[in-house]
DNA sequence: CAACCGCCGTGAAACGTTTCATCGAGGAGG
DNA sequence: CCTCCTCGATGAAACGTTTCACGGCGGTTG
């Protein structure tokens, strides 16, 4: 049915090998038959078949990114990081969302790795997984985004969590507050627990209450920081994300507590919604953008030249974005 | 380097036919020779090349989902529907965006026709581009997301806005709201035009006062709705999205007026967030995972009997979720 | 016992591209 | 005039899989 290659060269009455040098290498055909070439291209509206082309090349012009879940405002930065150095090289991004699922992180890392995809940015789900290790022995290149697996001999791009908790602590200090909680989501992920303690870090002696949720969501912050009013005379909240933080002013705001006088309030990640909040938020904010655009670069590197490739595990410093919500 | 059927047949001592009949239909092939063959793939581990049995099949198992962006959480549902019936059917799905941007949506229509994808949901950018009817004529089937080409002979899923504009109009006359006031986006979008219509149809001689924003941002949503606060008395505000309601909360939070007492306010699209803003919003949801699953289904429809079908243009309706900004 | 059938397995062709050794035609240099 | 070189174009091999016509082998039927 589509024209291949074959068709637009007897079209121009010229040979094959001719035709895929002009799509590759223009510069090793004369100009008159490459336009003769190019003519035949247009008329038959001919579209190169990728699947020929990397299975004779061995490699294909893609590379994987699977990420946690691209719900995630934080995740869909960093596949914008990506998205610019691949689309830049020529290279095309597989964009998959394992949905924190080990079920379906496999499926894809078997889809991706049947693609022949020439390298793959992950974030794997908790307990990495054996097939990912499989695929890296079997020779595709992999960088962890915002994942460090200590024995793991491969790059990874991270943010140090712990200064971004400390960072936030200093931030309370310096205004003043004394009474501090934090508002967390499960203590199990490495995130939490590191931005906790890089807050004590910070504020060494300070009451730190902690109140933690089942999971990063906004309601539940709600939920958490009324019990945590009824109970405590707090003066300063740090939460583990921004969803959290929201949900505490929410909580503020219907108890008629105001932010930041009664109660200073700082969330985390710097989402776009913390700035247009009902009262804007103070945020840790990543390099997001910036992440997926390191990760990707590592990766081309490995990719170009495995054999002097130094593995790296880059760790980004987080920033303090000031708003209403801790100003005086 | 890695291995392949061939190696996969050796080291089993059966036929390159064989192993592939392990591959596809299992049960063609004899419970004894095939322990064998998988216990060599085991060993060898050897993963199928997709490029070469595409190359044979002609046609891939995957499909491309090209939206205007992915950041927007309206995309990110549509692509949960169409995941969910895709990899239901062993198809993946790739996800491209194409950040409102012609040239980039044509890049990506290039590469998914290279890659063969077995159809396209699209979501094309304003003034669509003559690629898209190109790859179509070609053989590609297409399915419009959230648009609907007056002269075009293809299926596609959208939502009607009219009827949204009405719902929400209907419920503010509901309330006894008298004095109406609209924030919008630019009403050369359709969207924007088409809820507005509706509003008024639903509203029926009601002042409709009309604020016209450059963008769909809440930090516009906050000015637009502090000027209008200062030069109109108005009782209820419909914003054609849920960022420009939760400016205007913001708005109104910040100038002593109490939602939904003095102000009733309803957004459009029920994001994540509306539910979770200092006065969880009232707003017109969309049914959004439905439609990405809906147009998967048409897709795969169109794909499986090209001959007997016939084109669909399905519209939802949209639905009111009520919530305290225009609680009584 | 011959003919037939069903079951398993085989081997080769085909898919569309890239790559590479080769070849022919001109032009330059001796 | 012959040789050598370069430039441009050629044609066939190779990539790894699927598919399909075919064949061998045991068992069943008449």
């Amino acid at each position: 049915m589509a024209a291949s290659i074959k068709d637009v060269a007897v079209r121009a009455g010229v040979s094959v090998g001719t035709v895929s040098n002009v799509l590759n290498r223009p510069a090793k055909v004369s100009p008159a038959t490459r336009a003769l070439v190019l003519a035949a291209i247009a008329e038959l509206g001919f579209v190169r078949n990728s699947s020929a082309a990397q299975l004779r090349a061995g490699a294909s012009r893609s590379l994987g990114l699977l990420v946690l879940d691209m719900a995630n405002p934080f995740f869909q930065d960093v596949a914008k990081g990506v998205e610019d150095v691949a689309v830049q090289q020529g290279y095309a991004v597989l964009l998959c969302n394992s949905d924190e699922q080990a079920s379906r992180e496999n499926w894809y890392l078997q889809v991706l790795e049947e693609q022949r995809v020439r390298g793959l940015l992950i974030t794997p789900v908790a307990g990495g997984s054996e097939r990912l290790t499989a695929l890296r022995e079997r020779g595709t290149p992999a960088v962890l985004v915002d994942r460090t697996i200590p024995g793991a001999d491969c790059c990874s791009v991270a943010v140090d969590d712990v200064a971004g908790g400390e960072l936030a602590g200093a931030h309370l200090m310096s205004l003043g507050r004394k009474r501090i909680a934090y508002i967390t989501g499960p203590l199990t992920l490495p995130q939490c627990a590191d931005r906790l303690t890089g807050l004590r870090r910070a504020t060494q002696g300070r009451t730190v209450e902690v109140a933690e949720t089942a999971a990063l969501k906004a309601g539940l912050g709600y939920q958490a920081a009324l019990r945590l009013f009824e109970t405590t005379d707090v003066d300063a909240v740090f939460c583990a994300n921004d969803l959290l933080a929201l949900g505490v002013l929410r909580a503020a705001i219907s108890t008629g507590r105001r932010v930041p006088d009664d109660v200073a309030l700082i969330g985390y990640d710097d989402i776009e919604f913390a700035a247009d909040a009902a009262v804007p938020l103070t945020s840790i904010r990543q390099p997001r953008i910036h992440i997926g655009r390191t990760a990707a670069q590592l990766l081309f590197e490995e990719c170009d030249s495995p054999a002097d490739h130094a593995h790296q595990q880059v760790v980004f410093k987080p920033e303090l974005v000031v708003r209403e919500s801790t100003r005086h």
